[in-house]
DNA sequence: GATTGGTTTAACCATATGGTTAATATAGTA
DNA sequence: TACTATATTAACCATATGGTTAAACCAATC
């Protein structure tokens, strides 16, 4: 029985994100996430019966993975210095060890929200321990103690996440524009990092 | 002749910028352009050749609005605060008022870069009297002034660009996180501002 | 009123694509 | 060995899709 149900599954699985994350849901194609994968269409039909089933696996393992990796500093009781700090070092690394997840979650940001909305409902209820309203309130908290000067939580986010996570996107149009190209993606990493840490301390701190 | 040559050819391109927002260059379907620009299919292909070239087409013409609207605050002689200033509130409004345009924009950035910088090349070589270079210098003497403190224009665009741009993007995944929603499109846009402009310049002006 | 040149249409084509089926292989179990 | 349940394959199908063609249309000009 089933020896390997695994490994042809997740071959499947990984394909498909590298497929979706180069084409985008309409560009990919089938048969050649199955032909990546080392195995028969047919397969990908047997597991996930549909083209829009197996995406949907895709995307909620990344949004689990991307999930996991920011879980744990919304945890910990930081002070927001050490959040601005701690925050775009992880998240800035993880883009840049793993570029397919934002290219396949900018397409849905943008082209089917509700697919992400979705699936981050289904994250949630499953880490139930994690309460968003808790992180929300400790951004207000902040800001009722004078710590910090943007007050609105959803703003403060979107500072946060946009400095971190925008440049692995528009560094294509930033380097044609400007001319300059980035040479070294660790050196990028680097400077990224310690470019937003500061407009971050900066920019929000009081 | 000719009476109404542009009439057609601009329905075309309106409905294909439109279902190229929509759908991505892949999902996008060349018969429903033409339904939605109340034309024939061939009437498409007569007048663009191939839906690559029709996509070409909405792509410069995006870049090259967005451009126009950028190139005037670029040539000003601005102070550093005073283009902290400006360019959040230019460059939202803009978004806001043509949200198809990051949609199209997003695709391309993270599927077809090599797109982008083309159709980017193209506008600069149309628009010889905006150089770059000279940006960037301006960026680098900001700080030799001891104006700013990021010293890389690179860095110093991303910051700027990423604030004003993401918000569009990523609105409905915080907002999925967060529980947050955004009734009022106005009042969110001059919340995103004022913070933008807030975190600026309290974040890169000495 | 015939010619001309761009414009528009209906019908058509080859191929690619998501999806199905029915048969077969494989391995653990009784 | 025979049985069962999952894993795998090759062949197939209906349809959608980008693209083509050849003929018709229409307005201006001669």
């Amino acid at each position: 029985m089933a020896r390997q149900v695994r490994s042809s599954k997740d071959a499947i699985l990984g394909a498909a994100r590298r497929e979706f994350a180069a084409r985008g849901f309409a560009g990919a194609r089938v048969e050649s996430i199955a032909r990546a994968a080392g195995c028969n269409k047919a397969m990908l039909f047997y597991y996930f019966s549909s083209k829009e089933k197996l995406y949907r696996a895709v995307l909620s393992r990344a949004l689990g993975e991307i999930f996991a990796e920011i879980a744990g500093i919304v945890h910990e009781q930081l002070t927001p210095a050490e959040f601005m700090e701690k925050f775009p070092e992880i998240y800035v690394r993880f883009l840049a060890r793993n570029l397919d997840l934002p290219r396949i979650l900018v397409f849905d940001l943008v082209h089917r929200p509700e697919n992400i909305a979705a699936a981050m409902t289904d994250i949630l209820r499953a880490n139930t321990d994690f309460r968003p309203q808790r992180f929300q309130d400790m951004i207000r908290s902040w800001h009722r103690q004078g710590l910090i000067s943007e007050g609105d939580p959803l703003h403060f986010m979107l500072n946060v996440v946009s400095l971190s996570i925008f440049s692995f996107l528009a560094r294509p149009l930033v380097e044609a524009i400007s001319g300059l190209k980035v040479q070294n993606d660790e050196a990028f990493c680097r400077a990224r990092i310690q470019s937003v840490v500061r407009i971050l301390k900066q920019g929000m701190l009081k």
